[in-house]
DNA sequence: CCTACCGATCGGTAGG
DNA sequence: CCTACCGATCGGTAGG
């Protein structure tokens, strides 16, 4: 946790820390001053109420994943277009995208709490099942369906199916997030997403 | 919910209803009662308390996980070897496996319940963590990793790194029971299904 | 940002 | 399987 938030932050942060723990009815309001450092009461002269916080954590991600999305040239609204960068692509390149990716969503602590947040609350809250549709499912298989098309077309890919391909590449990924949330460590699955990577490349690059 | 049950059972049932909706937190015993048709106060006569019937419904969805897993002729326990049964898969075969194991995890009401619960509760309880995967991890690649190896000695498959095809085989079918679980329908993604495991077997057979 | 307090509900018990 | 009740804790408010 950074030095010099204000309290309004810390309590977003700690909030998210303890609903990512115990989960959202789980955490009392009284928990959540304690952990920043004030009295119960004193929540309320920040946020109307405990949904209030869960909206502002939610609203904190979004613009942190926009930040991350920008810098790696993903979309974030869905349009047709995928990015030039990407259509110059060979495996080193493809490997290097899937690192980064899961640096930001497995090795940053926000993320990685926000997702397990969604995860424990996707079948109580409407905007949590949403989101993580969103982030972790349609999301991503949009992208890289788009972008194995636009390397079909160019020739470079093999003329499979390219929703099938976005399944077979990015589920394994998927698959993985899920069982370092579990508590198996990165280093354990390196050699298998670097493993995975290459089988990809191999069997579809003409 | 079928007649014939006990109240007990009822308890067992109702209880996991509830809780996959709302979370173990969020259930009140006075809930769970009202469900089953009884006063908060006489659960406890046929429940210590409310961790109690948690564990219940874990031993409850064992054992019908056994049932499943030998009418499968999939090993429960762990062993190193691979069920005559499967040695001799052809496309047909893996599909109608891949059928059967959905089948089971995303049509039968308890099974979804279970998943759902256990999803939920994986970053509280870690009988639930434990639970998820063995049964959603570490149980099916194994499983399949076995398989393939098998079938690779037989000079059926290629001789890939047989985790790594076991992770291409069944990733795609964890992420699409998170779909389901969200919401998405089994019709819209039978042919998804159908196009991965021949998609599959076209890339890594002989 | 605090103390003091509200009504409601929690898991669980006593006793029949 | 019930009514009646326990102490503890909940989200939130009043007032300073």
């Amino acid at each position: 946790m950074e030095k010099q938030m204000t309290t309004k932050e810390k309590i977003i942060f700690e909030s998210l820390k303890l609903f990512s723990e115990k989960g959202y009815e789980g955490v009392s309001m009284r928990e959540i001053a304690s952990a920043v450092g004030i009295k119960g009461a004193s929540i309320y002269n920040h946020f109307k109420g405990k949904e209030e916080i869960f909206n502002a954590i939610f609203e904190e991600m979004k613009s942190r994943y926009d930040g991350f999305a920008t810098s790696m040239h993903i979309p974030v609204e869905q349009d047709d277009t995928t990015t030039e960068i990407y259509l110059n692509i060979d495996e080193e390149m493809l490997l290097k995208y899937t690192e980064n990716l899961l640096g930001f969503l497995v090795k940053e602590e926000f993320p990685v709490m926000f997702r397990k947040l969604l995860v424990g609350e996707q079948h109580r809250s409407p905007i949590a099942a949403e989101m993580l549709k969103q982030y972790y499912f349609d999301g991503p298989i949009l992208f890289q369906k788009q972008l194995f098309e636009s390397l079909q077309k160019k020739g470079v890919f093999k003329g499979y199916d390219a929703g099938i391909m976005a399944l077979h590449f990015y589920s394994p990924i998927y698959y993985i997030i899920c069982k370092l949330d579990l508590g198996a460590s990165y280093e354990e699955y390196l050699q298998t997403i670097k493993s995975h990577v290459h089988g990809f490349y191999m069997l579809y690059v003409k």
